[in-house]
DNA sequence: GCCGTTTTCGGCCCGACTGTTTTCAGTCG
């Protein structure tokens, strides 16, 4: 059981108590639970070996039990009785938009409907719009809400994600009236999958700005509209909602709608404190007096906290850090200095090591991996040994030309093997600048062979960096069956480093990890795993990752001076720990 | 069910929007 499979019960027991009708607050504190489990650095198991699951915040004597009945039999009696009283399959009703646990239990009770088939079944038959308080439009609604459902399928990766949003960003900017607009909601916090766009807007007379949006051809559906948020679905299911406020109440909205809602209760609870109420129009003092405020920094400020990177706002402790001024140093792009999980046309990239270069150099890269794929099978491409000799002397030649700007690294990407062995041998392995080990084939196997596997890469002397961990495919496949306490704590002594893979389909290491793995000294490299120039750009991605960890630069070894960062490399992975850049 | 520098009991964020209703419940972020 890893801490993911423990949330996934525990919101499992808060929608079914939803649907049964159980006092809010009780369910809040399943989820909360959940959320808690779910961003812990280490896994509960061990937190449970230590006696310490109390101290988890949000988790009391109640869950603790709980917790431990899952351990110590593999099953949970309060689960399965909840699971003989409600049907599991209105848990995929909940999926529809605009039903929620209420409505859920209604068509139970009154309609007889247990599933998502049953419903649409009940909705054609005329028996919904019967029910208290459904009527004609309720049923287009629900009848809608399915068809998108079964067009949506899933959620969408940050760069497709952002792919949409910027249009309508630039939409939307150049629209009259419209004086500033932002993306906001969980694509602004650069969660690593998103459900929906939101896009917020400062206009003083929006009614224009909503028609045109109501109107526009590339709207499939209007979900709903009002004065200040409208609700709208675009091709392929994507859901989008635009807010708006006039430009003098922009840094409350945009505070507002980037949420995380956990993020955002936390922060009304301390303005509460402080005798003001918060929303997304204004600060209001007790007397109904309000404060406004055009940009967010000021809202936050205004109840006593440094301004908070979206990155952090999930409620993990992040307000009472911008309070005491103690927020991580976050990682920014213009200190990345390294990229070293890339590939040329010497494997499958598609530009030439020189292209490759100049690409770096001109994104201010000061130390650059070629690491093509190793000849393992099944990897397109891959460098037979007598390869890696010919391209050494094209790797020489660039570091005639632009060795003045950028250290160049002969590296490989290195297979590890279904059996857990490596593709070159150790003198090969020995003779190369830089080599990321990565898993690519058999990532379904049992978790203590794929995780053994994992092991032999780390302990091994000429292994550097690890590249994309669990091998997870965002957003539908994924990650191997890892033993992350035995992984991670082989890593802590075997000074070799975590990669996080940059590019958005996989960002793995995932947050939780990274934060786990810097935790325990080690150390994290941020590459784009490139197959173009283009593919540099992808960066961006990786560093959200290292933010939303809470990574001080110090700890993401791209951000180290050159020679430093060249000096770890040299030495001997077991004499590693102690460097720092 | 959890939690406490206003509380070990009594709270637990707040408002917009929608549909079906004559004043409100449900959903959402």
């Amino acid at each position: 059981m890893n801490n993911e499979q423990f949330a996934e019960i525990f919101d499992r027991i808060a929608d079914l108590m939803e649907i049964k009708g159980e006092v809010i607050y009780k369910t809040l504190a399943y989820r909360k639970a959940a959320e808690n489990i779910r961003s812990l650095p280490g896994s509960l198991i061990g937190i449970h070996q230590q006696g310490k699951l109390t101290e988890i915040p949000g988790i009391g004597k109640a869950i603790a039990e709980k917790i431990e009945e899952i351990i110590d039999t593999g099953k949970l009696g309060f689960l399965q009785r909840l699971e003989e009283e409600v049907p599991v399959g209105l848990l995929d009703i909940l999926q529809v938009p605009d039903i929620g646990p209420k409505k859920a239990a209604l068509f139970w009770k009154q309609a007889g409907v247990t599933s998502l088939p049953e419903l649409e079944k009940a909705v054609r038959e005329g028996v919904i719009r019967t029910l208290p308080g459904m009527g004609e439009k309720s049923e287009t609604r629900i009848l809608a809400g399915i068809e998108a459902l079964k067009r949506r399928g899933n959620r969408l990766n940050l760069e497709t994600a952002f792919g949409i949003a910027n249009r309508w960003l630039e939409w939307i900017r150049q629209q009259p009236g419209v004086e500033q607009a932002e993306v906001a909601g969980s694509l602004r916090r650069w969660k690593t999958t998103v459900g929906d766009i939101d896009i917020v807007a400062a206009v003083r007379e929006p009614a224009e700005l909503m028609d045109k949006l109501a109107t526009h051809p590339d709207i499939r559906r209007v979900l709903g509209t009002g004065e200040n948020k409208t609700s709208l679905e675009l091709p392929g299911g994507v859901s989008m909602q635009v807010w708006t406020q006039p430009p003098e109440r922009f840094g409350t909205l945009l505070q507002f709608v980037s949420g995380s809602r956990d993020h955002n209760v936390s922060l009304r609870t301390l303005a509460q404190k402080k005798g003001f109420s918060l929303n997304e129009r204004a600060i209001t003092d007790s007397e109904g007096r309000e404060m406004l405020f055009a940009r967010e920094e000021e809202v936050y400020r205004a109840l006593g906290l440094d301004w908070i990177p979206p990155e952090l706002r999930e409620d993990r402790g992040e307000i009472k850090a911008a309070q005491d001024h103690s927020l991580p140093r976050w990682v920014k792009m213009d200190q990345i200095k390294a990229e070293l999980h890339t590939h040329s046309t010497w494997s499958d990239g598609v530009n030439t090591i020189e292209e490759m270069v100049r690409g770096c150099i001109e994104r201010g890269i000061k130390v650059y991996g070629v690491c093509d794929h190793s000849g393992g099978l099944g990897i397109a491409g891959g460098m037979k040994l007598e390869d890696l000799r010919e391209r050494q002397k094209e790797i020489e030649l660039a570091r005639s030309k632009f060795g003045r700007d950028i250290d160049i690294l002969s590296g490989s990407e290195i297979e590890i093997r279904a059996d857990g062995t490596l593709d070159y041998d150790d003198e090969t392995l020995a003779w190369l600048d830089v080599v990321v080990a990565s898993l690519h084939i058999s990532l379904r196997q049992p978790g203590d062979i794929i995780t053994g596997r994992l092991l032999n890469a780390i302990r091994h002397p000429h292994v550097d960096i690890i590249g994309h961990a669990s091998g997870r495919l965002l957003p539908n496949r994924e990650g191997a069956d890892l033993n992350w306490d035995l992984v991670l704590d082989e890593a802590a002594r075997s000074g070799v480093a975590f990669e996080i893979n940059a590019n958005p389909a996989r960002l793995d290491l995932d947050e939780v990890h990274v934060r786990q793995a810097a935790d325990m000294g080690i150390p994290i490299f941020i590459n784009t795993d490139a197959h173009s120039v283009d593919q540099l750009d992808l960066m961006v991605y990786g560093v959200s990752v290292a933010r939303r960890a809470g990574l001080e630069p110090g700890q993401v070894l791209s951000t180290w001076e050159p020679k430093n960062l060249l000096a770890w490399l040299k030495t001997p992975k077991h004499e590693r720990k102690g460097l720092n850049g």
